[in-house]
RNA sequence: GGGUCGGUAGCUCAGCCGGUAGAGCAGCGGACUUUUAAUCCGUUUGUCGCGGGUUCGACCCCCGCCCGACCCA
């Protein structure tokens, strides 16, 4: 753990030590951290507005720039030398010589090192080569790092170290800030499209007297004034739904959720969701409507509908398959008769031969997901729709007309992933009443995943819910797909590690 | 929780059958005015993850633990 009344503990090596002298140096001879320079010009912006220019078209108009970024290469070459900067957006590549700056600066010049930030001033030119670089006039010390950088060509490969210490990874790693980036205009793509559809953004409470929405074992906390125990959200679900009581009839929600499980690639235990909901909509339209949320972020993302990940070809431009349980098993199991799948007795006794854990007390439906969990999920590679859950493991959604023992209910699958959940939203407030009595008698039979009894959402229901449709989007999940990331990890910039 | 692999200089890595730890980069000094991971010459740097054990002697073998990656439950 580390102890904030304690300062951080001298781990000096030989470089650090060179380094903090010569930042002493700089506090002796003036303002060691100046914050005067005016940035004016962007590596990214500089390329594409003079990349494409020669050298000659450089000289008949010269074009200046003020530019500063981190030193992340250097070539001394005596009177002359190049380095490469590099800020939020790219790299450019400033030139400093004695016959331009005079000695004395392109002396100091020499004693900085990589990880210094450095404002330059000066005029466009190309190089032999044909590098876009920057003949500097004049240049600044603007930070002074003092820690040595990953090694310049390899950068930094330790997995664990990427993870503690993202700083480094962003700095060295052009993947990563590609990967975070991404996440970012996936987001705001989500946002605009949803805003797009006149659905209104909210933020409901992170921190829930009651923890519900979902199957999920909860984070405690507790309010010291009101001296009482507080969950972290496992879900916003209850709230979003009192907000259509309410009279927001289209709302979303794009906010983290927490839930206390282990650490895997596919989970971290706080974690982003974009749950919407709209009234006078049923699950088939959720669908339809989740298909092409889903295509236009991808093309939005990556450019194209057709997804590259580990090696294979998702795609999201073909409508997505939609299939029963039993269906789904069957299709990828053909060897499993309905019949079979029907019985309760032979699922039972199937788990018990493949020493599957099950729940003894679970339904015909229940153990059919079960089974569908062990022997299909993971190969639902391609956007499937696995839909009509039972109402057993359904507590919040709306049942079947024609079969009361299932929901309107889907779960959406990519490359062997849950994606996304959804259903038409159960608004009878009697059955809700009664769902959750059946979830309290499970949560007192041991099932530390069932759900509380929500008296207030009880009473929310009975002022009257219109028919709703509802859904769920795991982003983090999301953005693995469309970034070809393999854990969560890769697309969470500070997940959860074990204590150093 | 189980299995496999890994943890060696600031970084990337090598280190044979047990004989007292190396390279490249970075750093420091020198040469070099268009380099591109600049180059050339010289040079500094280690709790070999931690703790035990075996041994004359352990980075190496044995036991335990910590941290991580991957797979499985």
């Amino acid at each position: 753990m580390t102890d904030t009344t304690q300062p951080i503990p001298q781990d000096d090596n030989q470089i650090i030590t060179e380094r903090r002298a010569k930042l002493a140096q700089l506090r002796e001879s003036g303002v060691a951290f100046p914050n005067d320079f005016e940035r004016r010009d962007y590596a990214a912006r500089i390329h594409a507005a003079h990349g494409e220019k020669t050298k000659e078209d450089l000289e008949a108009a010269p074009v200046e720039v003020q530019f500063a970024g981190r030193m992340m290469l250097k070539r001394v070459m005596g009177k002359a030398s190049f380095a490469t900067l590099q800020d939020m957006g790219g790299r450019l590549q400033i030139y400093v010589a004695n016959d331009i700056t005079g000695e004395a600066t392109h002396e100091a010049f020499k004693h900085w090192d990589l990880g210094d930030f450095i404002g330059a001033t000066g005029v466009l030119f190309k190089t032999k080569t044909g590098e876009l670089s920057v003949r500097a006039t004049s240049v600044r010390l603007l930070s002074k790092s003092l820690r040595p950088l990953p090694e310049k060509f390899h950068g930094l490969s330790d997995q664990e170290q990427k993870y503690r210490q993202r700083y480094l990874d962003l700095i060295t790693n052009e993947d990563a800030r590609r990967v975070f980036a991404t996440r970012s205009k996936i987001v705001q793509t989500i946002r605009n499209f949803m805003t797009g559809h006149d659905f209104l953004e909210v933020e409901t409470p992170m921190m829930h007297p009651i923890p519900g929405g979902a199957a999920a074992k909860p984070f405690t906390t507790h309010h010291n004034a009101l001296d009482m125990e507080l969950f972290l959200r496992i879900a916003p679900e209850l709230y979003l739904k009192r907000l259509v009581v309410g009279g927001f009839e289209k709302v979303f929600e794009i906010n983290r959720n927490f839930r206390n499980e282990g650490l895997s690639t596919r989970h971290n235990p706080e974690f982003t969701m974009m749950e919407f909901y709209e009234a006078y909509r049923d699950y088939r339209y959720l669908m339809d409507f989740t298909e092409t949320l889903l295509r236009e972020t991808a093309r939005a993302a990556t450019g194209s509908e057709q997804v590259n990940y580990n090696g294979q070809i998702i795609d999201l431009g073909q409508p997505f398959d939609r299939l029963t349980i039993v269906d789904a098993v069957r299709k990828y199991h053909p060897e499993f008769s309905v019949e079979q799948l029907n019985d309760r007795a032979w699922l039972a006794a199937w788990f018990k031969a493949n020493k599957a854990k099950f729940r003894e007390s679970d339904g015909l439906g229940g153990l059919q997901l079960t089974f569908f969990e062990e022997t299909t999920e993971t190969l639902l590679i391609q956007p499937t729709f696995i839909i009509d859950y039972p109402a057993e493991v359904s507590p919040l959604a709306r049942r079947s007309d024609s079969q009361p023992d299932i929901t309107e209910r889907f779960e959406l699958f990519i490359t062997g992933r849950e994606l996304a959940n959804g259903f038409s939203e159960l608004n009878d407030p009697e059955d809700q009443a009664e769902r959750f009595m059946e979830q309290v008698r499970n949560k007192e039979a041991g099932d530390e995943e069932a759900m509380h009894y929500d008296a207030d959402y009880i009473r929310a229901l009975e002022y009257g819910l219109p028919p709703t449709g509802g859904c769920g989007i795991g982003i983090d999940r999301l953005v693995m797909l469309l970034t070809d990331s393999q854990s969560i990890r890769d697309v969470i910039l500070f997940p959860q590690m074990r204590p150093e």
